[in-house]
DNA sequence: GCTCTCCTCTAGATAATCAAGATGACCATA
DNA sequence: TATGGTCATCTTGATTATCTAGAGGAGAGC
């Protein structure tokens, strides 16, 4: 069996998504190979998990969809982060650092 | 409505139980009350995953359970950390670090 | 007797993920 | 023209960890 990648801790794709879409509108593929790349491999998501993932964002309004074409000339749909979106980032981050203290307080105490 | 308590990210709780158990065995209540403590209130462990959680590492062999009285001389199920449990939890411990840097990392790209 | 706290445990629902594809279009090469 | 690679979207079905919302028993204090 090849070496897996590792399963994402589940409740963070969302807020991977939203941080990858901070500084401009990206494709779902794009995303995907962004996550795995940046995180050197550690992460590898899957189709699966993705796409819900887009609809869940999509129906919070907090990430809007356009059809446009990407510079090899294909179509992709293109996701943006709203203003919306952009404050659910702040949220899930500012949670997000106030469970890792949790867990790292756990992780530390003698 | 009263502020909750963060639910657990997915995937830990077997972690932080194996650690909990690192320097001496605890009954299930106990474990629940150290981490809720540790984490400050941040976790706030209910029975419906704490006990499946048992039944999980029990069947693994990272645990053991053992009746015993408490200190206040009720019945209490008390689990400690195997040998092959000790090696689980580096393990967990060493694959939490590396997933916590991938995110990490990706919170902080620019 | 009564209630509170300690402590174990269960049933059912929810929801995020995974595995394993299908589909189609562009592109390079034979 | 055929073929295969890679870009790109999306689906179906299963798994599984968690949550909600309890039940139940037993000692302690009043």
């Amino acid at each position: 069996m090849n070496p897996r990648a590792a399963d994402l801790v589940q409740g963070t794709l969302d807020m991977l998504i939203l941080k990858t879409l901070q500084l401009e509108p990206r494709h779902g593929y794009g995303i995907a190979q962004r996550i795995e790349q940046i995180s050197r491999g550690v992460f590898r998501v899957n189709p699966g998990s993705l796409f819900p993932a887009f609809r869940r964002l999509e129906r919070q309004g907090w990430i809007k969809a356009e059809w446009r074409p990407t510079e090899n000339h294909r179509r992709a749909k293109y996701y943006r982060l709203t203003e919306r979106g952009r404050g659910q980032l702040r949220t899930e981050t500012a949670e997000w650092t106030k469970q890792l203290a949790a867990i790292t307080r756990i992780m530390e105490a003698s």
